[in-house]
RNA sequence: GGCCCGGUAGCUCAGCAGGUAGAGCAAAGGACUGAAAAUCCUUGUGUCGCCGGUUCGACCCCGGCUUGGGCCA
């Protein structure tokens, strides 16, 4: 059985992970996008270095901040990762806060292979918002009405994917099916009540400053500069825009923030998650199936 | 004790010849297929400090009270 751990940050997804990997003495797979990188650590709330040398843990520390990683890359490190531990594990927990990550590994999705993906001529960079959506709205219909003419970051992407030539990006969608590829996957989601969980964000961001996420910041950003993909994981940016008196208050909102986000991604975009309100329950149903 | 300025959304504030209010931030909800801890969209929030008066009608004018700040005794 696959144990997929879903849950907005600090449901306690790491936990649970922890405590059914000692129960099944199973492998862990990492799904979330910062904890693959070696150097984020307090702030990325990783498993702590020695829980990582008990071993059988896969995809974390995965690569130097100092470079980064697409979906493309992950779905295809993520699969051959879990393929190859289901020829000899009957049992495997993945945990991950970064809901796409877990849909794009788990579902159909499908990406232009690296040799025709090619980046948008610089022309594009110069263009308007509004600009870039026309162009859009000619070239690809189909995702231009599934996209704010705002949202510049998906509308250039969607540009992107029609100009390699591999045909429209809605067309791509359409030919998945939208199914999970594991069918013996199970989802757990952590719902943990909102006052609550907000209450154990605020106290694990004070707890992460008391471990030392300022120096750990501070030295990444001087060290890697403030545009690095990897640095711009709430708990690190924060340090490069905000002063001492309201760094702390801000990475607190913005995991407020990213956490009601993550529970509307997993809550809309994936039908088979059982969800639990507390790691307990979550951890009794599992080794009880 | 006297004089002056203020009390309007969770916060900072705007507003009006008298026709029961609006910005920013916060917050809530949503989208999501190569940056996803990213990116983007939508939406309110109200005894206009309290009591009375004038008025068809008061957040606005008048009186009193209350409260915060400043100045003078």
């Amino acid at each position: 059985m696959i144990y997929v751990i879903c849950g907005p940050t600090a449901s306690g997804k790491s936990t649970l992970a922890y405590k059914l990997k000692k129960y099944f003495d199973c492998p862990v797979i990492n799904c979330d996008s910062f904890q693959i990188y070696k150097e984020l650590n307090i702030g990325t709330a990783k498993p702590t270095s020695d829980e990582l040398k008990e071993g059988n843990y896969y995809l974390y520390n995965l690569i130097s901040a100092s470079s980064s990683m697409s979906i493309f890359d992950f779905q295809k490190i993520f699969r051959t990762t879990i393929d190859n531990l289901l020829k000899t594990n009957k049992n495997i927990v993945v945990v991950g806060g970064s809901g796409l990550y877990i849909k794009s590994s788990f579902y159909d999705y499908q990406f232009v292979e690296d040799e025709q993906f090619v980046k948008l001529p610089e022309a594009f960079e110069k263009m308007s918002n509004h600009e870039l959506y026309m162009h859009l709205q000619k070239i690809d219909e189909g995702s231009a009405v599934k996209l704010h003419e705002n949202n510049r970051k998906r509308v250039m992407r969607a540009l992107e994917i029609s100009l390699s030539g591999t045909g429209k990006k809605s067309e791509f969608e359409e030919k998945q099916k939208h199914v999970c590829l594991y069918k013996d996957a199970t989802f757990i989601g952590l719902d943990i009540n909102r006052e609550n969980l907000y209450k154990k964000i605020n106290d694990r961001v004070e707890e992460m400053f008391s471990l030392g996420l300022e120096k750990e910041a501070k030295d990444l950003l001087k060290e890697f500069g403030p545009d690095t993909q990897a640095l711009q994981a709430i708990g690190y940016k924060e340090f490069a825009k905000y002063n001492e008196e309201e760094v702390k208050d801000k990475i607190k909102q913005f995991s407020r923030n990213y956490a009601k986000r993550q529970m509307t991604f997993f809550k809309n975009q994936f039908e088979e998650i059982k969800w639990f309100s507390s790691i307990d329950e979550a951890y009794s149903f599992c080794i009880n199936q």
